[in-house]
DNA sequence: AGACAGCCGGAATGTGTCTA
DNA sequence: TAGACACATTCCGGCTGTCT
């Protein structure tokens, strides 16, 4: 076994400890609540000897009434001793999904050819099998929540018990599936505004104080990522370096409507004119349009550039009243839609999972911190390369309702109407 | 690094159907 | 009913150029 990963094992004791100073006061036995068996063995005994982990994994299947079997995949059966140690080797089963490592696990089973869904069944039988006795010999968590406990109401237990309360829900893929039904059938269900305050940081994460409706909870948002704890902090600007991160950038400039959109050169009038000639003469061919704009562009005269330089010297004028104007409010301290980060409306949400997609898709009504501040995933961030198509869909998909997307809309398209006015002024000057 | 535009292609994942 | 398979869907980086 590969237990060479010394920050997945760093993690998965910084995610111990998390689970047990909260199951001291966070887990709340409910009506819902089911305590596991005490584990039988150390983690590092059930790695070391599968037939200890085989005769442990039944007994807890036994225990809870649970129905074990070992599947078969590609005709052989599966070594579930393998995949729980590959599995909690990289930090468990959210980490693996969340940090898209599937295909690593997959892979280290060389299924034949022609089990084409391998990992989404191997996905399922973990799931299945295994997920409980991750929770108990890995995390050493002691209990957790039945399921159709309303998950949005239940933020008050640990992360990690949290996402056992519905733990096909809580994947990725579930949560795309889940919502692509939700907008097949047109209906969301209706939930009441959680809204979070930070109370404290620690190392992987924050000590959180959430309000669900007339609710108030404490628990904590462990972030198991090696990366920044917080992606949507984007903090050090200077570590922007990689496209993902670069739309961390865009998208904290974005957040804030009122904040004036950058000015645009001279090239990028000229740029957005002839793109607009050339597409319906070059459909489909961009790329070539851009090479042909970039020609164009230098066969341009002094004189005809100018026309556009002067364009871009007036959007830079116009840039620089705006950006005084929105810096004396900011001064002032009147609004911009960027809200402090303690008062944002967070989704009660599982650990490992501040970099996925399908977070916001859990949620069709509340607003969570990844809707508006996320650096990554979400086509909603608005990433130049998918503008309004994009946009119109990311809207439809998911944050249609989201009101603080919505209000954001409302502000760009109002901005954008600026905008545009003031192109016309400066075509017609 | 991000602004402008938006399609392409690879990867990951979901879903439906067929077979044993 | 589980497994295998094919197809559909979704996401996201890359690509083109120049300028600020």
């Amino acid at each position: 076994m590969e237990m060479n990963d010394g920050v997945a094992e760093r993690d998965s004791e910084k995610r111990k400890e998390v689970m047990r100073s909260d199951s001291k006061e966070g887990l709340e036995p409910g009506a819902n609540y089911r305590a596991y068996p005490k584990p039988l063995a150390k983690y590092e005994d059930v790695v070391a000897d599968p037939e200890l982990f085989k005769d442990t994994l039944m007994k807890l299947h036994a225990e809870m009434g649970t129905k074990f079997m070992v599947p078969i995949i590609g005709g052989k059966g599966l070594d579930l001793h393998r995949l729980f140690v590959e599995v909690t080797s990289r930090g468990g089963i959210e980490k693996v999904i969340a940090e898209r490592r599937w295909r690593e696990v997959t892979a280290a089973f060389s299924f034949p050819s022609t089990a084409t869904n391998a990992s989404f069944v191997l996905r399922k039988y973990y799931l299945s099998l295994l997920q409980h006795y991750e929770q108990i010999y890995l995390f050493g968590s002691q209990g957790w929540n039945l399921p159709n406990v309303p998950s949005n109401t239940s933020l008050t237990t640990s992360v990690s018990s949290q996402k056992l309360v519905e733990p096909v829900k809580s994947h990725p893929e579930a949560q795309a599936a889940l919502h692509k039904r939700r907008r097949n059938s047109g209906s969301s269900p209706t939930y009441p505004p959680v809204v979070g305050v930070i109370d404290g940081k620690f190392e992987h994460g924050y000590f959180v104080t959430v309000t669900v409706g007339s609710e108030k909870l404490k628990g904590v948002l462990y972030h198991i990522s090696d990366q920044a704890p917080w992606p949507l902090v984007c903090a050090d600007e200077s570590n922007l370096r990689s496209p993902r991160q670069r739309r961390c950038r865009k998208k904290l400039s974005m957040l804030d409507p009122n904040h004036p959109k950058p000015n645009r050169s001279g090239y990028n009038f000229f740029f957005a004119e002839q793109h607009a000639r050339l597409k319906p003469l070059h459909p489909g061919r961009d790329r070539e349009i851009s090479r042909i704009i970039g020609v164009r562009w230098n066969g341009l005269t002094e004189t005809e550039k100018a026309v556009y330089q002067e364009r871009g010297l007036k959007d830079k004028e116009r840039y620089k009243n705006e950006m005084a104007v929105y810096n004396e409010r900011v001064k002032a301290g009147q609004h911009t839609n960027l809200s402090p980060i303690q008062q944002l409306p967070v989704q009660p949400m599982m650990a490992g999972q501040t970099d996925t997609k399908s977070e916001k898709v859990d949620n069709d009504v509340n607003v969570t911190d990844e809707d508006c501040f996320s650096s990554d995933d979400s086509d909603s961030d608005g990433e130049s390369s998918h503008d309004d198509s994009e946009m119109g869909r990311s809207l439809d998909r998911s944050a249609i309702e989201s009101t603080c997307l919505a209000e954001t809309l409302k502000e760009e398209d109002r901005f954008e109407l600026r905008r545009r006015e003031d192109e016309k002024l400066g075509n017609g000057a």
